[in-house]
Formats: structure tokens, sequence, C-alpha cells
DNA sequence: AAATCGGTCAACCGCGACTTT
DNA sequence: GAAAGTCGCGGTTGACCGATT
């Protein structure tokens, strides 16, 4: 494909009509080929990108729904910027659309919680407070947990896939594993962060459900609340 | 009304992983 | 096993649009 000139930029409509119809007809593979086959002056990877994000059946255009938003804070947190990873629990969502939502929406929105909460709870550290924070963690898991069951997405696979609630990762948030190293070192006089970093994430552990407070959790997020909110 | 600013999102880029030859 | 080709991912860019000055 050397000294080929593609096109750039937005996409025509009759660009998107004419990918379609050789996905179609030929598979989305070969995505170089397709794109040449098919007439169209796109690179092979311009192709495969808007039929993945935008042209492919089944993808939502809408805006994300609350649960969908509670997803993604809880997955983000869990496995980081893992969009790949977070799309295939969102059916109908890309990894594009995701990241995106999360930079504009979300990302600011969580720093602002974790920010104006970190100076409060440094003024509450005590083991209540601790046990309430994973207790409080425990229950948006468990929300994460059951709304995947719902949905009947596979849980075979280990890490993201499924929900273990594990000791690590009811910690495992920036904010929690700040506060509670620091408590650790005060304790212990040295990082319990190093060690929590030798565990796998596999590692399991279960808390059980409770549907009424799982109704209550849903019912009343609205990120005043959840995981950064004491309150 | 025009200029500027900030938010949003589609699309691009670079790179590593995987597959094919 | 090596090289070339292809795919997939995460980060970044830039066009567009509405709000504000």
């Amino acid at each position: 494909m050397q000294g080929e000139h593609f096109r750039k930029g937005t996409w025509l409509q009759e660009e998107d009509e004419q990918l379609t119809s050789f996905v179609t007809r030929l598979g989305g593979r070969r995505w170089d080929s397709l794109a040449k086959v098919a007439g169209l002056r796109r690179s092979g990877k311009s192709c495969r990108l808007r039929w993945m994000n935008y042209l492919r059946p089944n993808l939502k255009h809408g805006p994300f729904s609350v649960e969908e938003e509670q997803l993604i804070v809880q997955l983000q947190q869990r496995c980081g910027n893992k969009w790949s990873k977070i799309a295939r629990r969102l059916p109908g969502r890309t990894d594009n659309e995701i990241k995106n939502y999360w930079r504009t929406h979300l990302r600011k929105r969580a720093q602002a919680q974790q920010e104006g909460k970190f100076k409060y709870e440094l003024e509450n550290t005590s083991q209540d407070f601790n046990q309430k924070r994973i207790d409080m963690v425990s229950k948006d898991y468990n929300h994460a947990n059951v709304y995947c069951q719902e949905n009947e997405w596979e849980t075979k696979d280990s890490s993201i896939d499924t929900f273990p609630l594990s000791d690590w990762e009811l910690r495992s948030s920036l904010h929690d594993s700040r506060i509670l190293d620091w408590i650790a070192q005060l304790q212990n006089g040295n990082s319990e962060k190093e060690q929590e970093q030798e565990q796998d994430c596999n590692s399991t552990g279960t808390y059980e459900y409770n549907p009424q407070e799982f109704a209550e959790c849903r019912d009343t997020w609205d990120y005043s609340g959840s995981l950064w909110d004491m309150n």
C-alpha cells in the first residue's frame, strides 16, 4: 500500500453504504483488501474503525444509562483504562465511545469526588471508618456483579470477567488504597500496598448479595453517593 | 454580532501482539 | 524461525457546536 493517497476525515454516507455492503458480503477481515475491493479511498484501518465504532449492527448510539455509567466507573476502577475489556461488558457500546464518555463525563466527577472526600476522610480515619468504606465498596461491586448476571454476560473468564470480591479488590481504588496504605504505615511501619500489588486479581472471597440493599443502592446512585460518598 | 472558550466525539496515530507466508 | 502483513488497543487530535463574554 505504499504511496497510496487515502482519504481522511469524516465519512460520507456513500462511503458508509459502500463499506456496509462489502463487509456484509465479505466479512470483517482483511480490511486493506476489503477497502481496495470496495473502491474506497480509505485505509483498511480507517474502514475497520468506522465499521467497529459506527456501522456494525446492534450498536447503541443514544446516551448512557445510569446503570451503564455505574458499570463503567466500577470497571474503570477495577482494571484501569482497559476500554476494550470494559466495552465487552457493555453490549452495544464501543471501546472508543466508553473511553470518550469516561474522559468527558465521568473522570472529572470521579476526581472531584475523590479530592473532595480525601480531605474529609483524613480527618475521620479510624477502624470504624474503614469498615464502612469496605462495606460501601462491597455493595457497589455486588451491584456490578448482579448487573452482569442479569444480562447473562459470560462469567467463565477470570479477572474482569467475574467479580470475585477479594479483600484486595475492596480496597483497590486509588482512594481506598491511599487511605489504607497510610493507616497501615502508621500501624505497622511498612507499606501494605507492596503486598497487595503482588496478589493475584483472581483471588476469591465472596460477599452475600442482598437484593434490598442492591435496590437501594441502584435507586440512590447519583454521584453524590456511591463509592466516594460517606454520607 | 463577533470573538473566544470549553466540551464533545469521530477519527487518526503509534505501537505491540498476533497471524500468515 | 524470520519477515511481512494484519489486527486491536489506548492515547491524542481536530472539527464542530453551544455557551459565554
